[in-house]
DNA sequence: ACCGATTTCTACCAATTGGTAGGGAGGGGT
DNA sequence: ACCCCTCCCTACCAATTGGTAGAAATCGGT
């Protein structure tokens, strides 16, 4: 693996972890047994670093998301969609941490971010919108509902601090379980009843 | 106002916006028009004054549910709930802001932060676990409703980056549209048609 | 007028921050 | 043998960080 993947890779575990502030160049080139001057040459800035990790990070989510919501069902988009967020909070927290540091509210990337994000916003924005009209799931306005639907998955599988207050330690098990308490919450909001 | 109260307001604000790491007492003092050292004679270090900033932010937090959600009734609860989440949301973001900080993976506040809600959270949950029982809800674990539920609210009060991202700007009329479309899912999602 | 406590200040510090300047090792092409 | 380019390094820097030590100022009570 090149030096540079190891600095993007190390890169996004800290910033999902302890965020953009919360990192340090020294820090980060200790943990990986290279000088921070290494790292400057490339990326010519601490913040472009970040701006590297943020669109590698979106590209691999939308990625994922791509394999699995290839389908016209909507159900079926949210079922892979929630599978696909769940298996990164298994297998790579810091992305999903990452998510949620760059989306905070005032974030300089979240515009970057977006931009990656765009196509596939529209995507589900036009399923939603199909599906509402042909009456196959509840809602009114497309748009707010696919925004209820991104906060309750992305907010389920990241706050696992909430959990803990409930006396919940975040597990394989109990993750399993959260998925599919949320699966019947989300079917009830949103599939009609026949 | 006393000083430490103005200490504990302006950091809030600067706390909620940009976090812990975000913050520096220096950059504080100086949006207070004090030296840092007035700073660290009421509050020991840092951390010490982020926990007590977080500790009135989350006595605040339940205090305000406290007011509105007094009823026995789990769906005016709730409404209840979506209220004054959303009036913050409008008057003190900062607030959220930082209770979304506060709830981080990894967060060493978020045990001190959930100490101060352990009530109300059981609370909820038994109320919950009731009107499951009495079939008033939908749902099959309480806590795991109640974690979906809270998810839901607080993703779509404070993620307005996400929002922008679709095309949203944030303002009081597209929060108060949010809110009606939240009130709808989350109200399909529990209520049983009848 | 004086005292003691509370409050706010000046002065200072070691450590860390992101970043610059530039050198040297190594390899491939000529 | 030469040069150029890629890559990673040492050396250094000004600014900022959280925090300490201790001196003034301000206060109500006597």
């Amino acid at each position: 693996m090149t030096t540079r993947q190891r600095i993007l890779d190390t890169a996004l575990e800290s910033f999902g972890r302890t965020g953009l502030d919360g990192t340090s160049l020294d820090e980060l080139a200790r943990s990986l047994d290279i000088r921070k001057q290494s790292i400057l040459y490339y990326f010519p800035s601490k913040v472009a670093l970040f701006e590297a990790v943020v669109d590698e990070a979106a590209d691999a989510f939308v990625t994922e998301l791509d394999d699995v919501v290839a389908t016209d069902d909507v159900w079926e988009q949210v079922e892979g969609a929630v599978r696909v967020v769940f298996r990164l909070a298994v297998r790579r927290p810091a992305l999903l941490g990452l998510l949620r540091e760059a989306s905070r509210p005032g974030s300089q990337v979240a515009l970057q971010l977006s931009h990656r994000l765009a196509s596939r916003i529209a995507a589900a924005q036009h399923t939603l919108e199909i599906a509402l009209k042909e009456g196959t799931v509840k809602g009114s306005d497309a748009k707010l509902l696919l925004f209820s639907l991104y906060s309750t998955i992305m907010g389920v599988a990241t706050e696992v601090e909430v959990l803990r207050a409930m006396g919940i330690e975040p597990s394989l098990r109990s993750l399993a379980e959260r998925r599919v308490e949320l699966l019947r919450f989300l079917r009830e909001a949103l599939i009609p009843a026949r």
